[in-house]
DNA sequence: CTTGACCCTCCAGTAACAGGAACCTTTACT
DNA sequence: AGTAAAGGTTCCTGTTACTGGAGGGTCAAG
C-alpha cells in the first residue's frame, strides 16, 4: 500500500505518517522506486494512533499506548494509568481555561464597546495604577 | 532600572523581557556597559503585557492591545473585539477539551484497571476490529 | 584582589507537524 | 513515443512563546 491510500485509510496525511516513520512509529518497506510500502499491520498501527492522537494524548503517550497495546501480556492498570494521567491533564487545563473566561467575560461585559477611548479592558490590564487613583 | 529589577517589578522572567525586546515590545536605553537601562514607561508596558499574557492573549494580540492602549484616541470598540474574539477562542478551546474529557472518562470508568490484559480503552483505540466479532 | 551576583550575546531545543522547493515515478492518453 | 497529471521522494524552513545553557564581561563588597 502506499502512502496516500494508508492517509486515506487511517484518517492521517501523509506527511504525518512521514513524520511518524521518522520517529520510530512504524517502518514500512520500500519497493525499488523507493516508494514506502505499508503493511496492513502499519495500517493498523497508524489509525490506531489517529485514534489516540484525536483524543488528545501527545506523541510520548502514544508511545507508551502503542507498546502496551503491542504487548499481549500487559495490565490494564498500566494503560488506566496513562489515560488518567491526561484526563487529569485535561481537567487542569479546563479549570484554568475556565478561570480566564470568567475573568474575560467578567471584563468584556463592563466594556461599553462604542467610538469612545474609555476602556475598563485596557484598564484592567493597565493595572493598579489605571483603576484606582493611587 | 537594571533588567532584574523589571523582572521582579513586572513578575516576568529577564528572559522573557529580552525576548519582548527582541520581537520589538520595548527598546531599553543601554548604559556604557551594554546594560539594559529601562524607564519607567517601559516598565509599565511590561506589566501591561504580563497582564495581557496571563489572560492567554497572544503576542499578536498583545501587539495589537499594546497599540491601541497608547493610542488615546482609540475606540473601545476595537479593544472589546480583540478581547471577544479571544473569548470566543477559549469557549471553541473548553468545549473541545470537554469533549475529550467526556470520552475518555467513559473509557477510564470501563477499564477494570488491574493486571489482566482485557482493556477497553486499547479496544477503543484499535478501532472497530477490537470491539465487535467482525 | 577575589568572590559572587548581575549582566551580555548567541545557539539549541521545545510539540507536532505543515508548507514548499526541487526532483523522480507511474499512469493515462494522444 | 511523447507528455502531462498525479503521486511519490528528500530536505529545509516556519510555527508559539519562550527556556536552558555556554562562554564571557561588569559591578559592589570585603
Amino acid at each position: 500500500m502506499n502512502i496516500g491510500d494508508v492517509a486515506e485509510a487511517s484518517g492521517l496525511p501523509a506527511k504525518t505518517i512521514r513524520y511518524y516513520e521518522e520517529i520510530g512509529f512504524v517502518r514500512p518497506a520500500r519497493g525499488r522506486n523507493g516508494y514506502r510500502d505499508f503493511g496492513e499491520n502499519e495500517v493498523h498501527k497508524l489509525t490506531f494512533l489517529a485514534r489516540a492522537r484525536s483524543l488528545g494524548f501527545t506523541i510520548d503517550d502514544c508511545r507508551a499506548l502503542l507498546s502496551l497495546y503491542e504487548d499481549r501480556g500487559r495490565a490494564s492498570a498500566d494503560v488506566k494509568t496513562v489515560a488518567e494521567h491526561h484526563l487529569r491533564r485535561i481537567n487542569a487545563k479546563i479549570a484554568e481555561l475556565e478561570g480566564l473566561r470568567s475573568t474575560l467575560a467578567r471584563l468584556v461585559a463592563r466594556c461599553h464597546g462604542d467610538d469612545r477611548p474609555d476602556c475598563p479592558i485596557l484598564d484592567d490590564l493597565a493595572g493598579p495604577r489605571g483603576r484606582s487613583g493611587t
